[in-house]
DNA sequence: GCCGTAAGCAAACACTGTTAACTCCTGCGA
DNA sequence: TCGCAGGAGTTAACAGTGTTTGCTTACGGC
């Protein structure tokens, strides 16, 4: 089962190339800009020419598609470094110390998401800028695979949330019925990828959590694109009063400090 | 006051010319994507060559610009349009006959954002897309000026709706100071926009205002840039349930039809 | 030690935005 | 009505882009 990583050098230079390649476009594209991190100009900075990057990407756009990957899984780490954090955070933050666990963990890795995209702007817009895989729903691309574990970083706390703590929300028969169903579905995703514990999932309360995700992605993504400029020099404490907007939606009481 | 209008045939041509440039721009970039809308391919369609068009734009960002200002204008026309339409829709649909009118013109608005952007993506892209002028608050950025303008149809919306239905905030002192500081600014800038009667406006009230629009074009954003499609199939109705939600955090019951 | 294969390069193609120099035509002022 | 300044539009060219083709070279596995 374990993918055989026999490999005579050969193939491992080869694979240090590459992450040379991805590296330096990397690099270009945060300091320079998106469209800096041209083949020819990637190439220059490694010491060699452009048709040569052929070998190891079919096209400038699978380089691309590399780095937005590449960029996933690095936010994810970093995610998901905040939330093993969480007890040391409840120790020093007076504001979390009575809070349970998961409250803090939450709490921990949306702070964390929005620090992120504040400092690299460039890399957000990477990921998460327009030009979207759009029907690429080729579920073997990776970017998508790693858009998931992104995904389910978030997911797996409130899944947790909502077993140690659920709070009220509306009957399922409530809801649009073109709604239900789509969340039904959804909900079978998420028996698949976390098991069955997913199942007793009230749809009301998968409609609170995609629209809290909602929320906190509007609210970087207007950020980090400067559309909240008219109106706010620093978003940073906006996001607090937001954060703690968008807890109360979840059941949770979170007092951003004055 | 009125801007002279005199012009002899030689500029009335050349502002035909000009309106001629923008329309095979947009169509372009609307039926072929945005990259296609190139300086060849536009003047081609005209019958004439690229280096002709810079009689008419300075290069190519300046023409994206203006495209960019014209469609903010389109959209506002369109949403000022559904405003007005509110009390034929109040007739139409029993949910929204009960309620007040101010309540209705919000929804309506929110409603044709939604659709418009669901059926103009990427005129949507085109303005809310993750390129922003940044920095450029030039002032006189026409582009600048549409998008203030575009903003200033929901303040207007929101600030009849305090103004005759007022819900509870926080007091001023509850929000961080950091927070509380920008948005006094921001409501001198309403205040000289809108008159004095946004001097009364409660911070808290403009922070959840705040919050709504973020919510509001979240919402959008997300769904045209298909960043919901882990999930949602439609998200449609999706939109009902989060503009019921929005819709509360303003101190309004929106039941979405099921 | 050979040899196949992968790595890398130079040249070229079809594009892009943009500039310079030139021609032509036309609408305006006298 | 005429002459002409200036605007409109052209061709040619430059520097850049992604990409393909054909070639050489060097090295790792047999």
């Amino acid at each position: 089962m374990s993918t055989e990583v026999p490999v005579g050098r050969r193939e491992r230079v080869r694979a240090a190339t590459v992450d040379e390649i991805k590296a330096v476009a990397l690099r270009l594209l945060v300091e320079e800009g998106q469209e800096a991190a041209t083949l020819r100009a990637i190439a220059r900075e490694m010491g060699m020419t452009a048709p040569g990057l052929y070998r190891y990407f079919p096209s400038h756009e699978d380089l691309h598609k590399a780095l937005v990957a590449d960029t996933y899984d690095r936010i994810t780490a970093v995610l998901a470094q905040a939330r093993d954090g969480a007890e040391a955070a409840q120790a020093t933050e007076p504001m979390l110390a009575a809070k349970p666990l998961v409250v803090v963990q939450l709490v921990c890795v949306a702070k964390a998401f929005r620090d992120w995209a504040a400092a690299h702007p460039q890399e957000f817009r990477l990921v998460f800028g327009s030009p979207v895989p759009a029907l690429a729903q080729d579920a073997e691309d990776p970017a998508l695979a790693a858009g998931n574990r992104f995904g389910a970083l978030f997911t797996e706390i409130f899944l947790r949330l909502w077993a140690e703590y659920p709070f009220p929300v509306d009957p399922d028969d409530a809801l649009p019925e073109a709604l239900a169903v789509q969340l039904r579905d959804y909900r079978a995703v998420l028996v698949e990828l976390f098991g069955e514990g997913a199942a007793a999932l009230p749809l009301g309360a998968i409609d609170v959590y995609l629209r809290a995700w909602v929320q906190l992605y509007g609210l970087v993504a207007m950020d980090v694109f400067n559309h909240l400029h008219f109106c706010l020099s620093d978003a940073g404490p906006f996001f607090e009063t937001s954060l703690a907007a968008i807890g109360r939606s979840l059941g949770i009481v979170y007092v951003p400090e004055k």
